[in-house]
DNA sequence: CCTGGGCGCTTG
DNA sequence: AAGCGCCCAGGA
């Protein structure tokens, strides 16, 4: 008789011991009794001597031969758990897929193939009506063949007509999974010889193979990181070893993939949030074996076993989408420093425009730091400006001064890109009568009027009703709008520039499979010349005809109670700035703002990110902010604020110490959000060691509080975000 | 007297 | 989280 400890589904920071004849190996799922039901959990490891053996009850089932959580991943869980303070059997629910959480088998699914059946030749000779048949038979006289292969060769009736005669037969079988497959397809296509450096950048990465290696690639948008990725890649592939590449939430495009499978020829597993649980597991199967060379894929691609870990890739470092916000609120960035760490491998981190915490890293040599500063083909920098508004006559938003420019632009047949930072047609419904606003009931918030689907909608939960003809307050019909978003900006615009044609690109309008990349291919197509958007514009995509960025607004961020605001905007604004122009057409941008004298502005504009950056390092140092300082949030939230803010305060009493600031009880940025009021307690201090203790001990207490039950709460290590 | 929903307790 | 017992309110 032995004992296990089992990971089990639940939010309980702890594991649970069964018995068990033989003891599986660590990683691998059982079904254990839980209560009154069963649940999968995953074996942790032999436990040596158990206390409550009088509780212990036996393992029901062993669902694998093998682990499938093998040893790094293993480790990364007991370190999510550590660092995040997070149930472990919550990390490990998280790390698996979805199929395999559901106990499903782990051995890869079977796939369809077809196969002759009978006298194949006769029966070829005998299909003398029916063409497409004959010749589908004849291919697979030479060998069964995969169904998906088939039917890109074949249409479906013609297969159909074929077993509907008995002439072949479907039949299931295992994939065949060869590890290191890539090895007999790899070619290398054409590649540009690498400048300066770019050749320093991938001769660095790539003496550090078989070794853990942080970098921070800098380089400004259009320097060439993807090639420099491209050619480290090349080198790691041709050595037999795996490379993963993550991107931002909204940058994984076909055309992205692309790029990569067209340098080298090769099958490339690819991750997004759209894949379905059956092609994940797919994935993360081949990914496993070792079959794939390249997987790509946003947030939770970080989790993909890996046979022969070779690279990994962090695009975008400094892309928000990398930081889950609910759950387990992992960063993948971080997570993937602790991976390259565990598995001994270079990790590449690469954006024009760094996260402060990854500069910092840099900055003080704990990163390798790698420079790209040149445009690559000679294409100059974006000249930016600020544009004073303050007593301009504005329309829709556009002073008149801007108009102009955007005339002359849009006159000599350049492309112009107008960022709006709000999607819909106005942020608020006012009574110009009696001044209620129309606000969403559950947030308190003013409802976003989105004309184009005839509603109002809470762009904080969601909720969405008609447009009212009268006030609900006052009854007079004296509804107006107020702000502009991006739909007004649209209709404004038409009139404005009226022949032109424009485009809108937010998450309303390309909403929908393969509408985004569609509406960016038409852009470079020229076939508009007015483009109109949100923050999707800003993300990895490049329009060469664009000679002039406009930015609507930027005061927003000036002011804003996120002390992270300044650094959004600065990457933003430098991201958009990268996507305009090319070599023949250099770009400007011009920045609309009621205080042209903000120092924050005036640097940006002047100096550029690079400079930016390492002034507002600087003030953060000053300030005692993170990355000098370490953060965690509880928040907790609850129909009756109250309770929500007593739970924190009462947290806050379990909490005190000398050595970690707490500050709060204090309302989150968006106070109450579907009917709950929100409130946070900060926890900040210079270890982040003593953070991590101090909830580490005080957990229990703060569950045991009568509260805690009644609360929604939850923690947040490293919050990158306070709303 | 029976039903049902809310609440709190437990999970090895 | 989720299943279960317990308790109290409300209907017949």
């Amino acid at each position: 008789m032995h004992f296990v400890e089992v990971a089990v589904p639940v939010p309980l920071r702890q594991s649970f011991t069964y018995s068990s004849d033989a003891v599986p190996q660590p990683g691998c799922r059982v079904i254990v009794p839980f209560g009154p039901r069963k649940v999968v959990g995953v074996v942790l490891g032999e436990s040596s001597n158990p206390a409550n053996i009088s509780k212990i009850k036996p393992l029901d089932t062993v669902l694998d031969e093998a682990a499938v959580i093998d040893e790094v991943q293993l480790t990364l869980c007991h370190w999510l758990s550590q660092y995040y303070l997070h149930p472990i059997g919550e990390v490990i629910h998280t790390v698996l897929p979805v199929l395999l959480r559901k106990g499903e088998s782990a051995r890869p699914v079977d796939e369809r193939w077809w196969k002759v059946k009978g006298n194949g030749e006769e029966n070829v000779a005998s299909l003398t009506r029916a063409k497409r048949q004959a010749a589908c038979l004849q291919v697979l006289l030479n060998g069964p063949m995969r169904d998906s292969e088939l039917k890109s060769h074949f249409a479906t009736t013609v297969i159909k007509g074929l077993a509907d005669k008995a002439l072949i037969v479907e039949e299931n079988r295992p994939p065949p999974l060869k590890p290191r497959m890539w090895l007999t397809d790899l070619k290398i296509g054409s590649k540009p010889l690498p400048d300066k450096e770019q050749g320093v950048a991938i001769a660095a990465i790539n003496q550090s193979r078989g070794q853990f290696a942080p970098f921070l690639l800098e380089g400004v948008t259009g320097s060439g990181k993807t090639e420099v990725y491209l050619q480290a890649i090349e080198e790691v592939l041709a050595g037999g070893q795996q490379v993963l590449i993550l991107v931002p939430e909204i940058g994984l495009t076909p055309q992205t993939v692309s790029r990569f499978a067209k340098r080298f020829g090769i099958d490339i597993g690819v991750l997004h949030s759209q894949l379905n649980d059956k092609d994940r597991l797919a994935v993360w199967q081949r990914a496993r074996e070792g079959e794939l060379g390249i997987i790509i894929g946003t947030r939770s691609a970080i989790f993909t076993p890996l046979k022969f870990p070779g690279m990994i890739i962090v695009d975008e470092e400094h892309d928000e989408s990398y930081k889950q916000q609910d759950g387990l609120r992992y960063h993948a960035r971080d997570l993937a420093v602790m991976r390259a760490s565990t598995e001994n491998v270079p990790l590449v981190l690469g954006t024009a425009t760094p996260s402060l915490e990854t500069l910092n890293n840099a900055l003080s040599k704990r990163y390798g730091h790698l420079h790209l500063t040149k445009r690559a083909g000679g294409a100059v920098q974006t000249h930016q400006h600020l544009l004073d508004v303050r007593d301009q006559r504005m329309q829709f938003g556009l002073a008149d001064g801007m108009i102009s420019i955007m005339r002359q632009h849009l006159s000599m047949g350049n492309q112009v890109l107008v960022f709006v930072n709000r999607r819909g047609y106005a942020p608020a419904l006012l009574c110009h009568h009696c001044g209620h606003s129309v606000d969403c009931r559950r947030c308190e918030r003013p409802y976003t009027v989105h004309r184009s689907q005839q509603r109002l909608q809470c762009h904080h939960c969601g909720g969405v009703k008609p447009i009212p003809k009268q006030c609900p307050q006052c009854g007079e019909h004296s509804l107006v709008t107020a702000g502009v978003g991006t739909e007004q900006i649209e209709e404004g615009l038409a009139q404005l520039f009226a022949g032109v044609k424009q485009v809108r690109i937010d998450s309303d309008s390309v909403r929908g499979k393969d509408k985004l990349q569609r509406t960016l291919d038409d852009i470079n197509g020229q076939k508009y010349q007015l483009l109109i958007g949100t923050q999707i514009l800003s993300k990895g995509h490049h329009f060469p005809h664009v000679t002039l960025v406009v930015v609507m607004d930027c005061d927003g961020a000036l002011f804003s109670a996120d002390f992270r605001a300044s650094e959004k905007l600065a990457q933003l604004v430098t991201q958009l700035a990268g996507r305009a122009g090319r070599a023949s057409k250099p770009g400007e941008m011009w920045l609309q703002t009621h205080n042209p004298g903000h120092p924050l502005l005036q640097d940006l504009i002047h100096n550029g990110y690079h400079h930016f950056a390492r002034q507002a390092l600087e003030e953060r140092k000053l300030a005692a902010m993170p990355p000098f300082q370490s953060q965690a949030v509880i928040r907790a939230e609850a129909t009756h604020g109250a309770m929500a803010w007593d739970f924190l305060e009462q947290a806050k009493q379990i909490l005190a110490t000398d050595n970690v600031r707490l500050n709060g009880p204090l309302p989150c940025l968006i106070e109450k959000r579907q009917g709950r009021y929100r409130f946070m307690l900060v926890l900040q201090g210079t270890q982040r060691k003593a953070i991590n203790t101090l909830l580490r001990k005080a957990l229990p207490n703060l569950s045991a509080l009568p509260l805690a039950t009644r609360v929604r709460w939850s923690l947040d290590v490293d919050p990158s975000d306070f709303s």
